[in-house]
DNA sequence: TAAGATTATGGGTAGTTGTGGGTAATTTCC
DNA sequence: GGAAATTACCCACAACTACCCATAATCTTA
């Protein structure tokens, strides 16, 4: 079964090959609209993992990044610190993408690779971060989830 | 794997000869469109670095120089020190291309050129400056930032 | 349940890319 | 006008990457 285009759920448990190539899984890739050509786009996550943009998506983000000035001072460091780690990864025949060294430093990726779906993209977690993460987690401000849950109806 | 035209993410390491030579990134090549003529125009950054335009986009902003009445002091500087430095250089068969020993200076360039994707243009940086450029980043301004994080969704 | 299709993982190879240096053409300066 | 310096163009090699094929495990379907 085929959710709507070019959103992602669920989690997977794949191995990063010593080529640096994780798989994509199936339900991931058919989810993916023709516009795409194949391709994502991989970059820093705001947490210690790698976050996988559907190419059509990252282009939005370009857009958005080119109405920046770089007059500003904070719009040259907020476009650099976008873009410098970004890098757009097409799959192959057997449906991996490769991650550059950089970003399997960046996400402490050793062996194996978490896949996580975050509706609009994904994410690539280092099984070890991701267990940190978690418990931190748990100190969020409930103040703040009560917030949230205004905005989202579950 | 080709993105739009004209548009550079990525960081990538290289090395400047002893001829001033650097490298353009393989991708930026590919994703130069016809009417470029295999040309970028280097100039100064804001930043201690060099700013690669792809030839196309810095006629726009010879354009938009144009436009600035020379009435305006603070016009009159600005156009000045944009125009002052800027100076052609087409990519050879191996595609590098040549940085003028005025820039070289300004950008503190000595062995090793760090390139970054900046969208619509590129950056060239000594890692030293990058190093000490990054550590400032962090007394940006906090609010201002998360005013732009909420414009632009990651 | 058995056969076929799909999926996950490993590895080989040919073409591309990055880097150094050489030579000829061009420019500069006395 | 000629020598020195600079620039543009070319070739060669090493490292890397994209692409291809192979195999094993898993899922699907009749």
């Amino acid at each position: 079964m085929t959710l709507t285009n070019n959103t992602f759920i669920g989690e997977y448990a794949y191995s990063l090959d010593s080529k640096g190539r994780v798989n994509i899984p199936a339900k991931f890739r058919q989810a993916l609209s023709e516009d795409n050509e194949n391709t994502f786009v991989i970059a820093r996550g705001m947490d210690p993992c790698i976050w996988v943009y559907p190419l059509s998506q990252w282009k939005e983000i370009e857009t958005n990044l080119r109405s920046l000035s770089s007059l500003s001072k904070i719009h040259r460091t907020f476009v650099r610190n976008t873009a410098r780690y970004a890098s757009p990864s097409t799959y192959d025949k057997q449906g991996r993408i490769t991650l550059t060294p950089s970003l399997i430093e960046y996400a402490g990726l050793e062996k194996d690779a978490l896949i996580i779906g975050m509706v609009s993209k994904m994410e690539i977690w280092d099984p070890v971060q991701m267990d940190k993460t978690d418990k931190e987690t748990i100190k969020i401000d409930p103040a703040a989830y009560d917030e949230l849950a205004e905005k989202i109806i579950l």
